[in-house]
Formats: structure tokens, C-alpha cells, sequence
DNA sequence: TAAGGTCAATTAAGCGCTTAACCTTGTTAA
DNA sequence: TTAACAAGGTTAAGCGCTTAATTGACCTTA
């Protein structure tokens, strides 16, 4: 039952050198052998070994995936983008949840390279130094996306800050003085970025926001998110606006709103992040700022890929451009 | 760079078997010399290579798991649940969205199959007889997950039927008679069970389902579900409920009644399936029948082990049991 | 007609590991 | 004193493939 390249060869009369070089298309074999070779494969239902394949110095054909939580929307939406392309030119992927957990994180790493994968794409943060250090020496190219590495790797991101300055703008535009936000865990750059750029948009506007205002969050992000946003709408002179940091906070600060009895945008208008398919889902829709997360997952498989198919490192940054969706969770300060 | 077990052997100054063995704990090496290579591996900062060793005859530690999209909340959910088990248990995870086409899972299929994958978790439908058979022939045992397999594989699995049936009860308590049903694709049996068991519960209450009320929706979910809800309430004699197969077709059904002007559930009532986080977010929070998914992951990655550690096959099925989960999205019939 | 070229296929080494079989040395029991 | 054995290692074969080097048959060309 399995089948190896000697029973090809075997049945095809002919030596395993042959059989590999139609299997790879290499090497001189005339097209009758060739021919003949081929139906003695499907005969057969002959699968070559990767692993054999990959062994004799060649590829593995194989990525590696780490996203905080694939069940995220966000990075699932990421890790469809990435799959698809990376299926499209050839290569297989492994996908890996982190929870943003150093020991998932640096457990997955070495599973990878233990593994063999040709190349990782990295959504995720790693805090550990000499894990970064050992990740880029290693043999695998490394991509970093939707986030900024603290190292010199390619790197495929939106303009966090323009971002967060995209929703200052929308909100300083309908009035609002007051307004709260909701940030990750500090170690996620792209927050801490747009939180920066939001802040100073909101600065240039001649407006403070008090250090209280300005809330993190943990990693259950529908529950911290609401927690934190009720303590805002809960406290003295509340906020007429929330900015959170990502789709999943703005739900949370939904939530926390209509506990309240808040009327959403009358009473408060919310601002989310990411334009995942929960934004266009939530009562009302959420006005977000989208990211390109098709385009971000395909960009970073191409660019991974050509490094290892020339193997020159590469460290440029790719930075795409972020884009407000205005739906109807925002409306002109009363 | 690149470390192998001679590089271990030879600066620990001992032979490479000794090495093996230490790295997998077999074989008879003193305390001291284990302790002495060890040091040397790290130091070396040594990752010994899964290809060379899945090639000596023994396993590669990956699963596949074949979902159609990675990107829908529900297969999300069990992927990562998947993902999490798999990694507990040592092992690595291929993820894969057919997106239910055909070629797209052959394709996969075989890719798994020449990556030498220790077994395979499939949760999309795979038409193809043949490949099937050859599937089931193949060295990597299978198990299927929330689906029913036209094959004796193990499956793990909700009585989708008895879900149908629940919902059909719920609407049936609020006493609605005229109701439409959103389908998926005809090939998904899940999706049919689960139409059939509503039926069944319907006609035992002495009520009919014409059959222009069952509606078949294509792979675009939301967007069909919404056209297809559409046309029903539209229709003449509109129906007061709406039971979709999954709760992406409800939101579909959703937008359709808002944009009716219908309200919910005063107008119309709405049940979904799957109660993927979606469920709660959506406006009024949608009553849905709930999965297990968590355990259903956890369950098909145990069974999948305890199949490829043992050597033996089983086709056993697991069914577990659905749960309705109401929400606001479905009231007593005005 | 011999030297050189082509074409098509084969030979054989080696990728990095595991493992059964074997070898040494030291210990024990009769 | 010696056969038997355990403990701690080593040797070497082999997993399924790729590929550089080689071979042999056949054709040119001067």
C-alpha cells in the first residue's frame, strides 16, 4: 500500500533515477518513457514523499502561520488570505495560535524550524530578545505582518498611526470634546500606534485626553473591553466618544453602553478597528477603520516566497494604507 | 548554521546514536553523558530535524485538518479547538479551506497524503467516490467532524436532526404555522438533517412546509441568505419564522427583514445554527442551536490519536447533543 | 576511420536520523 | 576461577528521494 519510488520503477522497468526525473520535470527521459513512466504512477496511485523529497536538501514546500487566535476574525480573515496564496504558489501552511503567550509563541518557533518550514509569517508579538535574534539567524525567512517586530524583517503593515488619526479626525469632525479609548495589552504595537495617532490628531485640534481616559485592556477583549468602557460611561463627565482598538473592544464597549441605557450614536458614538465581518453585524454597524487584510496576507506570502526563492534577506517595510468605514455607530456630538 | 546530529555527536565526542538517544529518551546512556549532550545541544542551539526522522520509518507529528473556510466563525471555532488539542498532544496542524469545491479538496487531499500527515481530520464534503475510497485506503486514519461522511470513517458530530427538531419545537411553543427555511447547498448533510428533523416536527404537529418554503442557498452565505429570506418575506402569505441552517444565513435573513422595514421578532422571528460569536452580536441577539464545537474539536483530535497510536481503525460516531440558545431574535407569534 | 558530440538512461553517494545488533567492561553467582 | 549477565556505548544498515558523474549507443565531421 504505500508506494515508494522503487515499485515505480520496478513496475516501469526502469531506475528510480528516471522515475525522479519526470516526477520533477528534470533531466533528459524521452517522452515515451516519460509517458510510460506517468501511467505507472497513476496505475499505481503513487504520492511521493515530501519528506524524502525534502530531506535531499530541496524544500519542504511548507509555512509557518503564527497569529495570536485564528478564532479572531481578524486573523482569520489574515490566515484565509495567506493560505489561499500560499496554496496558489505551491506551499502548504501551518497554522499557529500564540494567545500572545511568550511560551506558545517560542514553543511554536522551534516547532517550526524542527519541522523545516521554508518560512514563517509572524502576527504576532514575540517579547523575548534572543528568540528574535536566534528566529533571524535561523534558516527561514521571516515576514512580519499586520504588526511591528522589534527586528529587521520584512514587514507588511497599515499606517497604524494615520489610522488612529482617521478616527480622531471623524470624531473631531462631529464635535465630540470628550472622548475615551480602549487600547490592547501594551505590548501589541499596532494599539500602542493607534492610540499615538489618535491622541495627536487630537492634540493638534487644541483638545486634551486625560491619562484615565485612556484605558488597556486584556486578551478577553469582548469582556475586558466592556468592563473598561463601562467604567468610563460609568465615571465623572463620561466620555461622548469611544475609540477602541479593535473591533472586537468596540463590541465590548457596545455591550457596555446598552447596559448603561446609552443610546448608540445619540448618546455615545463608538469607533472600532479592523472592519472584520463583525462590524457590518453589530447594532448598529460599527464605524471602523478598515485594514486591506486580503491584500496584506497575499502580500506577505509573495514577498516571503521570492525571499527564499532568491534567498536574499530582505527587510523593506510595506506599509498600506488604512481606510475609515463610516457606518452608523458615530453620529454629530448633541 | 545549520546543526545536525554529527555536529552534536562530534563536539559532545560521542556517537550520533547516543544522541538520538537522548533525544528520545530511549536506549541505555548514563545520567552523566545525557546531562553532557544535552549541554552540547544547547549550546549549539541544536533543532533536531522532524524530516530526517519522519523518514526513519517513524511519524511526522502533523494532522490536516480540511475545513471549507477558515474564515467562517464556525469552522474557525473548531479549527482552533483543533489546533489546541493537536498542539497539547504534540502534534502540528495543516489547515486547509476547500471553499466545498471538489478540486480544491483532492488537491489538498493529496498534498497531506505526499506530506506524509499522521492522520486527517476532514470537516467539508468530499464528493468524489473514489477519492474517497482511495482516502480511507490511504496510511492516515481519518475522522470527520460536524458532517456526515458518505464512508465508515469515525465521525464526531451533533444530532443535527434533533437540532432541526428543536428549533421546529421553539417556533412551534410561540405558535407560528407559516415559516421559511434557509438551506445550504444540498450537499452538506448536516444541513439537511437539520432541515429534515424541522419538517419531521413540523408535520407532527399536523402543520406543512410547502416546498417552495425551503430555501437552497448558495456558497455566498450572507448574501444568499439575505436574497432567498427576501423573496420569502416578499412572497405572498409571507412566513411570521425563518430557520436557517447556520447563522450566517441568518444574518442574511436579518438584513433581508430590516431592509423590509420588519421588525424582529415582533414581525418576523429568526432562529439560526451554530452559535458562533456571531450569535450575540448580532441586533436583537439571534436565537440559534448550539455546537459544541469546542469539544468537538477536542474529541475528533483524541480519537484521531488514539487511532494512530493504536493502529487500529473505527468508525464509531460520536454524537453529541445540540442546545437551543434563545436570544431576542424570535418571539410569541402576534 | 578515429576523435568528438549528443542523447537517454543508469550508478552511486548522500541528505539527517533511528534502531537492531553488536561490542566492552565491570559485576555477580556458583 | 569462570560463565553469565547487565550497563553503557558503538556500528552500520536503511528510510525514499535527488543529482552529479558516468556509461553506452548512435551520429557527425574532418
Amino acid at each position: 500500500m504505500k508506494m515508494t519510488i522503487y515499485d515505480v520503477a520496478r513496475e516501469a522497468g526502469v531506475s528510480i533515477a528516471a522515475v525522479s526525473q519526470v516526477i520533477n520535470g528534470k533531466g533528459k527521459i524521452s517522452e515515451q518513457r516519460r509517458q510510460e513512466i506517468v501511467q505507472v504512477m497513476e496505475r499505481l496511485n503513487y504520492q511521493p514523499s515530501v519528506i524524502a523529497s525534502a530531506l535531499t536538501g530541496k524544500k519542504t514546500f511548507t509555512l509557518g502561520l503564527l497569529v495570536p487566535d485564528i478564532s479572531n476574525p481578524f486573523f482569520a480573515e489574515i490566515a484565509r488570505a495567506v493560505e489561499d496564496q500560499s496554496h496558489h504558489l505551491g506551499y502548504s501552511l501551518f497554522i499557529c495560535s500564540t494567545d500572545n503567550k511568550k511560551e506558545r509563541a517560542e514553543r511554536y518557533l522551534s516547532l517550526m524550524q524542527q519541522k523545516r518550514v521554508d518560512g514563517m509569517i509572524i502576527g504576532t508579538g514575540i517579547a523575548n530578545k534572543s528568540t528574535l535574534a536566534s528566529l533571524m539567524k535561523g534558516r527561514a525567512p521571516v515576514v512580519v505582518i499586520a504588526r511591528e517586530a522589534k527586528l529587521a524583517a520584512k514587514t507588511v503593515i497599515i499606517d497604524d498611526y494615520c489610522g488612529g488619526g482617521l478616527a480622531a479626525s471623524h470624531l473631531l469632525e462631529q464635535n465630540h470634546v470628550q472622548v475615551g479609548l480602549l487600547s490592547e495589552n501594551e505590548e501589541v504595537s499596532s494599539s500602542r500606534e493607534r492610540i499615538r495617532g489618535f491622541v495627536s490628531k487630537w492634540n493638534e485640534a487644541g483638545l486634551n485626553i486625560g491619562a484615565d481616559r485612556i484605558r488597556i485592556c486584556g486578551d478577553e477583549l469582548v469582556q475586558d473591553g466592556k468592563s473598561q468602557a463601562g467604567e468610563l460611561l460609568r465615571g465623572p463627565n463620561p466620555p461622548t466618544a469611544l475609540f477602541c482598538c479593535n473591533d472586537l473592544l468596540a463590541i465590548g464597549a457596545l455591550k457596555a453602553a446598552k447596559e448603561l441605557g446609552l443610546r448608540i450614536p445619540e448618546d455615545v458614538s463608538i469607533i472600532g478597528f479592523d472592519n472584520t465581518i463583525l462590524a457590518e453585524l453589530t447594532d448598529p454597524p460599527l464605524t471602523t477603520v478598515a485594514q486591506p487584510t486580503k491584500q496584506m496576507g497575499q502580500l506577505a506570502v509573495d514577498s516571503l516566497i521570492e525571499m527564499l526563492e532568491s534567498g536574499e534577506k530582505n527587510d523593506e517595510r510595506i506599509v498600506l494604507q488604512p481606510e475609515l468605514v463610516i457606518r452608523q455607530s458615530t453620529a454629530i456630538k448633541r
